[in-house]
DNA sequence: ACCAATAGTTTCTTACAGGAAACTACTTTC
DNA sequence: GAAAGTAGTTTCCTGTAAGAAACTATTGGT
């Protein structure tokens, strides 16, 4: 008799993992959660002043992460007619909605961190 | 006058920010939720139980993140005394403390889905 | 003796992520 | 007219993540 998968071969537990995988794959890279925190914080900003405020990414990365999350309405692109140009990103409606999700993510690595200095102290 | 970062420069957003890239290192990979999800659902599972109920996993993949998880204290790994040895992973009480988070990914990306069938129905 | 199941490790190869630096293009300021 | 600021793009390079396949090693079943 072989053996077969039996845990995760539920409806819900398909669905969830799917969701799971999308989520992360929107999420995908090194930057998009720095941009989306910084963007969260501080409501519209330039492209050089997200150079400035995401420490360490380099123009091609911040122009690549843009626009993955322009694609994907979490962040909104409106150039101004200033001259020179400026470009203003900003937070999208739905793009807030992440951040219950950024919340937790910031709150268990907070954890994480207080439970290994904990496990130091013994 | 030389711009300087405002947004991320106080102390609380760094440390969010911190938090933040440690939870995602500790997560990192193409497969870490679908085996914590996988063991949460179902706790006990041998290697080879693993390896079915992942999908798509490899011996090697499966091996070397389960090393990972198990460095950083989310899974336990006990060799039992059968013949032939069988090993058994389960999630340890510290990794379902990842429960809230991973739900919070899950949600989103559910609700992602229906999100976009929405917009398709204008 | 041989196959199957246990739990992995090792090797080889490929694809992609990400970084550095140079470049485009326009405008204002000195 | 040169420098500096706006917002990117392009090119070139490298390290790592990940997959496939073969291999080790032990034991039980027929």
């Amino acid at each position: 008799m072989k053996k077969k998968a039996v845990v995760n071969n539920t409806q819900v537990c398909q669905i969830r993992m799917q969701a799971i995988s999308d989520t992360m794959s929107i999420l995908s890279g090194k930057w998009k959660f720095h941009i989306l925190g910084t963007l969260i914080e501080g409501n519209r900003l330039g492209f050089m002043d997200l150079l400035r405020e995401v420490k360490g990414i380099g123009t091609k990365m911040l122009s690549k992460e843009l626009q993955d999350l322009e694609m994907n309405h979490l962040v909104s692109r409106t150039v101004m007619k200033t001259k020179p140009i400026t470009v203003e990103y900003a937070i999208t409606e739905y793009g807030a909605t992440l951040s219950p999700l950024i919340n937790e993510l910031a709150k268990w690595g907070i954890e994480y961190r207080q439970s290994i200095l904990k496990a130091q102290d013994n």
